[in-house]
DNA sequence: TAAGATAAGATGTACAGACAAATTATATTT
DNA sequence: AAATATAATTTGTCTGTACATCTTATCTTA
């Protein structure tokens, strides 16, 4: 007597069984049979079910963990976490450089570097409580000598004022000597891109009209415990900076 | 007579197999044993090397694919792309509104829709050949009846110029519609962001200053095969709209 | 020479079995 | 009843084998 369902021999649909599996799966996921939050069959349930192997059961659900609907752990079992396959577009990013944007051969140079109480402006703008105190590195990044990519105003805790000193010794990023010196590690990045008008004081510095538009970046730098230990905030005058996305779909055939 | 290498019982080292085997040979390819471009061995090869399981070799190579240190395609081989392990950070989009960052709620609303013959300028910020034949349909993002969020011109196929007649229907994106209406995928999504200055014609439409500044977003959307379907750019006014990107450092544990 | 058929080589899919490691449930002891 | 030890469960790692599918090289033929 056969009790299993046909995942090896269905109608006229091609590609591999785990695949196969993987849907069926994922369709039960969404029509509520595995409801969010609870446990999924065992692969060995799965296995008698299906009448296949762990092999293929391990590959159905791997899939699933990448499209992060279900999460396992050893010794538990099968949680569901999402009804929808997550993740249609995934940004990758090849090094560090494509973070900043930069080509490497820029360099930062300080232009002034001391204690502040962020005010009410600037909290709203890097997102902490006004009055917090911060360490502020005022810089410009350089592709030469005569020519200036963008303002960066820098804030780091602190407790990590020395940075300050380190800016601009190479073409390091600033979070990286901070990873490096001072043994955090940037576990999440958020950006904010806006547009805006550039400051007088600022504007003469970059040799552009005062008030002229400008592309600002607000960059923040979590570590592992969700603090923010690093906000970056850059204007490039227009003209002189364009940020590129690459965004592939990612592999699910859903 | 032994002839591998210890894989299998190195020095004091814990963890799988699998994870010390992508070690060694993401330190051989960064050293240059296996440059870039060229051919890695084989996984057969490799299993006698290093006295191990295909399984083994192949959940290891699943590692270094993962870094995109590698790329391996049925019957050809494994060959070597990057000396770096890429990819240290990912950014994951729930949802395609997370794309285009809006809410489900913002519409569309077309004002004007005729074939054109794009000039030196706009051929060049939506990168093709000036002369090329596009439709081009110009519209106004509102979130209600009396804010407008942005002007977009979208520019798509000849062929696809009914579309136009479907904007504004619901709040599905362009794309998409394009994708169910004529059968195309956006595999790929490329997004320049940079900052400028409004036209004088638009700024009256948006209701700001002329020439105040503007975030501009440039969207293309390419099929399977490589080919820009469509293009999109939009110009935010300044205070209006702030794009944002969330970006985890990805899994590797190297 | 060029086109097509054939063979060889490499990765992909699939099965079965075994043990390791982590978790959870159960039983035991205090 | 609570803490501890034990057993059962579940996923993780690993080996071996077999065949399928795709690619590339080689041979054959027109």
């Amino acid at each position: 007597m056969e009790n299993s369902e046909p995942v090896a021999d269905r109608g006229g649909a091609k590609g591999p069984r785990y695949q196969a599996l993987a849907d069926i799966l994922q369709n039960e996921i969404e029509s509520g049979v595995y409801p969010v939050g609870t446990r999924m069959p065992t692969e060995l349930e799965l296995c008698n079910r299906f009448s296949v192997s762990r092999f293929t059961v391990r590959e159905a659900l791997r899939r699933m963990i990448d499209n992060g609907m279900i999460l396992r752990r050893q010794g538990s079992g099968t949680v569901v976490v999402s009804k929808n396959p997550t993740t249609m577009f995934v940004q990758k990013l090849n090094s560090i450089d494509e973070l900043l944007q930069y080509s490497i051969d820029t360099r930062l140079k300080v232009k002034n570097s001391a204690a502040v109480e962020v005010d009410a402006n600037t909290a709203k703008m890097i997102g902490c409580e006004p009055g917090t105190s911060w360490h502020k590195i005022e810089s410009i990044r350089y592709l030469d000598e005569k020519s200036p990519i963008c303002w960066t105003d820098v804030y780091v805790l602190p407790e990590h004022k020395s940075l300050a000193d380190r800016i601009g010794e190479d073409t390091t990023p600033v979070f990286m000597v901070l990873e490096k010196e001072f043994n955090v590690v940037a576990e999440e990045v958020t950006m904010d891109l806006f547009a805006g008008s550039i400051e007088e004081s600022k504007a003469w510095e970059m040799g552009v009209e005062p008030s002229s538009p400008t592309l600002i970046i607000v960059r923040k730098y979590k570590d592992q415990n969700g603090r923010v230990f690093e906000v970056s905030v850059s204007e490039h005058p227009a003209g002189r900076f364009t940020f590129s996305i690459d965004l592939l779909r990612s592999s699910n055939t859903d």
